[in-house]
DNA sequence: ATTGAATAGTTTCATTTGCAACTAAATGGA
DNA sequence: TCCATTTAGTTGCAAATGAAACTATTCAAT
């Protein structure tokens, strides 16, 4: 039998990439209209949120984002005055990256913001569902290798 | 109680990107070095060899892709000789496009290639979890409206 | 029929992105 | 110590993308 059925909406890359730009869409728009943030610049924010400062290979690490892109954001979000830059006491070649109060109450702005909208999208999902999405998405990344750097 | 935890680790947005980014990342590099095709150049072919000659419009919506993205991949398409276009005998405004033979051949060429990958790429999912996947795939795109034109 | 609004598709232009080359600092040997 | 190599981050340039304007055709209403 040399008929193999690819049909492209059972295909996995395209219902990933159909629901992430559907969310993202939605989304994203939502905080980019708002507070002038694109996906990068977000990403910064809420990890540099959660914890301390940390330098841009770091943070890089931390959102999944490739340095020209991590480059840039901060660049955007230090000339914005989100985030400030020191120098690495401990490499001369990096700076430290750390939220400043407008940028940390920017977050707080943001932050409920984003969860209400992730929670809008997950209400028809029962906590069960959500911890099977979540943990079907885990294993789908490490399957496809973690390199989307 | 002011402090609202929002991990971007857990945010679903996040966890939809990198994934659908680390799949698309491993697959559509794939058939972009070996056949030359981007993303909604593959979709457009992979639409057509499901059926029948049909408009730009009906393969946008078929494949979620703008009508800018698909006059781009569908002049691409036409140029490489994989599709060809005939006026629409029911509206002089639009074409009908079909797969070429060439274009059919590239397919039955990609598709098993394709569906490999996927099946790798699944390699450790049972049935049920696939289906649990997909499923929520795609209550996930409906509950952000389905507007990802 | 004729005109005004809507639709299919393309093109142009501005923005975004990604790669490769670059600067600067750190590391690891001879 | 000095040189070669690696690593952190930035920048310049080319390709990709997206929004808005544009052309051509159809549709709807008079």
């Amino acid at each position: 039998m040399s008929m193999m059925s690819l049909r492209l909406d059972a295909f996995l890359p395209y219902r990933l990439s159909v629901a992430s730009n559907a969310v993202s869409a939605r989304i994203s728009a939502s905080y980019r209209k708002r507070f002038g943030l694109k996906v990068p610049e977000w990403r910064l924010i809420a990890i540099l949120a959660e914890g301390n400062e940390m330098t841009s290979q770091a943070l890089g690490s931390a959102a999944r984002i490739d340095k020209i892109s991590v480059s840039r954001a901060a660049a955007a979000l230090i000339a914005r005055g989100l985030i400030v830059a020191r120098d690495n006491p401990g490499d001369g070649r990096s700076h430290l990256l750390a939220l400043t109060c407008r940028g940390r109450s920017l977050y707080t702005e943001i932050a409920p913001l984003a969860l209400a909208m992730e929670a809008e999208l997950l209400a028809n999902f029962s906590a069960e569902e959500r911890a099977q999405l979540d943990a079907l998405l885990k294993r789908i990344e490490t399957a496809a290798g973690i390199d989307s750097t």
